[in-house]
DNA sequence: AATGCTCAGTCAACACTGTTGACACGGTTC
DNA sequence: GAACCGTGTCAACAGTGTTGACTGAGCATT
């Protein structure tokens, strides 16, 4: 929202061209689905029923591409608002929520591209308009900034390992018992 | 030294042939500098002095020959063994520390390839090994193994977002601090 | 001594990747 | 009508990981 210029649309923005729309749907399915590596351009391309090279005149790269279409707009905003004393809990809770395959696709997707440094930055600065500086506005006492960074972090582990400690087969308890754990070691750097 | 046969040795150890610890050596400061994606076969076997599909010949594929030839093998089991109660701010620090840039250029590499599923799992085989079964066996109350792997997935991520929480450019009294705050969080898990 | 066997090493090629340049079409503006 | 611009197409590029056919040396067996 902060510039509506007609240049720089967000490609599926109603200004965005259908081709344009086309290639971006199917990029973040394909990229969801196998994660950046595997999912090749021309497959992408054949998917959205269009040239391979139509897709980087559009997008620019392959990292561009990824950047612009994955991402977790608003999803965390939400649950900083409430009662700070369980926001840890509340942040985890909604994160590993069975109904939330989508966000953890997407999430899961970032973190296992950090090879490229392109997604790196792009990642770590949706991380800091999206959470962190959020968080650590709401935050009191000392390192306000550094600690909503450290909460990030763990965000971050949790999903790189969700594989390890249960995984998208996990039962509700499950979750919910890994939501208790790890929220209060993450509320342990909200409120110490 | 599960088992001491005559093939499947370590690319480092006196079993190996020269041409291969040629090649590890070589594999291991290109992956630690440049990262899995932007360090080619090829440009690894020039390094060592040897035909590229030598290498594939001796290690199987990239993937193999970066699982084989980058790991952290010892470098917790240390630290595990002290007082129960620090051992979380006692594992930060160590990870942190200045002088350790080289396990954290391992960790961070192992990390950031996670886009590879033969990597992803070899990482997490590793994980638990090495730190998860160990922690876990020291641990008391519930969860004791889904707690340890929770720890561990904060160490994940505390590396993947290393940089954007100081990196390597950190005073030692930053590094001192993240430990600090962190390690108490870790330390949630440990000893709630 | 001659044979065969294994294994390190070499070379050219394969299929695939992301990306680019030259070109064609269609609509808008002068 | 002419010049332009953005969309779309095609073939090609350089680079990637990987493979198959080949050489050659050392060693064992007959």
């Amino acid at each position: 929202m902060e510039h509506a210029s007609d240049d720089e649309q967000a490609p599926e923005a109603e200004g965005a061209t259908p081709t344009q729309r086309a290639i971006a749907l199917a990029a973040r399915e394909l990229f969801e689905a196998k994660g950046y590596g595997a999912a090749s351009i021309r497959e992408i391309a054949k998917a959205a029923g269009v040239d391979p090279a139509l897709v980087i005149r559009h997008f620019g790269s392959k990292d561009e591409l990824f950047a612009r279409v994955i991402g977790f707009d608003e999803h965390f905003a939400p649950h900083l608002d409430g009662p700070l004393g369980t926001v840890g809990e509340r942040l985890t809770a909604y994160l590993l929520d069975a109904s939330h395959t989508q966000l953890r696709a997407s999430f899961s997707a970032i973190v296992r591209a950090a090879d490229h440094e392109r997604v790196r930055v792009e990642f770590q600065d949706s991380l800091r308009r999206l959470l962190v500086e959020k968080l650590s506005a709401r935050m009191s006492g000392d390192d306000t900034l550094l600690r909503a960074w450290l909460v990030s972090a763990q965000l971050v582990g949790l999903i790189h390992s969700w594989d390890a400690v249960g995984g998208e087969s996990a039962t509700p308890e499950a979750r919910a018992q890994v939501a208790r754990l790890y929220g209060a070691a993450i509320q342990k750097l909200i409120t110490p």
